[in-house]
DNA sequence: CCCTGAATAGGCGATTTGCCTATGGCGTGG
DNA sequence: CCACGCCATAGGCAAATCGCCTATTCAGGG
């Protein structure tokens, strides 16, 4: 198996982080069945995966692999570095293809992921930016978006800053597309823990 | 135990059920190194798993494996008729452990689990007021509960869960009703604040 | 000055909600 | 063994809301 000069495909090292124990033998056992794939270090948690990479220091390519199937997501992890993003949903051997598509050099997202990603980003981002998402509204939407989070209706927000409940919909509209929510249920989870994270 | 064979090595044929492939792979791995243990079956989703199980007939042996660290899901998956319940954060060594206890005949729960579920009967009824809102629900209107706070449209809980909307919507009044809620908004939020609080 | 962005709100068709009724399944207690 | 209640399912229908468009006003900046 650890044949690096007679196959002319360079070992690739690869270091696997999950929160559950059975969900790394998984991938283990099937990105070993890759012959030029080495699984040298695996990881339950953040801070253990730091460790484990911090001497693996090179230009390191990150694929996320979750269960969330949100843009926000995907938007979240593209824009902190990786250089990919996957459903857990998917098969065995579009796991492996992403990973080689990333090793490659590129951007792995899965056909339905990228269509919306980069819709988001081709009507929002100046790149370059790590904006935060709250960061783009204005104090009146951001006022909006902090009410729905605490449980409002539309009606509800319109009578407590006295206007119209046309207007608050106009709010909630901009705040929906300027993050990159396609649904108002999207929006509405993200303001609950929002308020959420800094009660 | 139904085996009065004297041999104790004799062949247990295991379906595996779980919506991410990968997952499958992994446990079926895990699985399989067992001698004695056969994989014969694997099923991505409910009705494909009684389609495999059909035809499996005698007296089944069910062991779920959840990522939800909620005495509640345990309280009713054992309810339903399941014989063991433990998290997918458990070791290896721990699956395959809990496995031979319920093909013991025995029921498995992870320590912190059992001492939770015990608890939980054991203090049944004294402070009435202290119940947990969520206690009260169906299995069906805590699943659409969960789906609301995972920020889904009802639209999107139906497609899901295969059900007309008009059926969310009565769960949704249900959960309302039940809870106490007034407004759609407010459950919701609970809703979110709650897939929040333990996931 | 003009242009952009923010805040306000009306219009209107499509969708969703809220509330009723209804049916079939399943358990429990007379 | 049957009645009653709870559950899951869903249709009907009016009212409310959403999603998307346009429009007006006003404050700043180039």
């Amino acid at each position: 198996m650890n044949s690096p000069d007679s196959n002319r495909q360079a070992l690739v090292r690869i270091v696997l982080v999950d929160d559950h124990p059975v969900v790394l033998d998984g991938y283990r056992t099937l990105l070993s069945s890759q012959a030029h794939f080495q699984v040298c270090a695996t990881a339950c948690s953040a801070p253990e995966a730091v460790a484990a990479v911090e001497r693996e220091h090179p230009a390191l390519k990150i694929l996320v692999i979750s269960m969330h199937d949100e843009t926000l997501w995907a938007e979240r992890a593209l824009k902190a570095g990786a250089k990919g993003y996957m459903m857990k949903d998917c098969d065995s051997s579009t796991v492996i293809a992403a990973v080689r598509a990333v090793l490659a050099g590129g951007i792995y997202l899965s056909p339905s992921m990228s269509a919306r990603v980069l819709g988001a980003f081709a009507s929002a981002r100046p790149r370059g930016s790590s904006v935060s998402p709250l960061e783009i509204l204005s104090d009146r939407e951001f006022e909006v978006f902090r009410l729905f989070g605490e449980g409002r209706t539309a009606k509800e927000i319109a009578a407590q800053l006295s206007i119209s409940p046309k207007t608050v919909a106009v709010h909630r509209d901009h705040i929906k597309e300027k993050i990159g929510f396609v649904t108002s249920a999207e929006m509405i989870r993200e303001a609950v823990r929002w308020v959420e994270t800094r009660a």
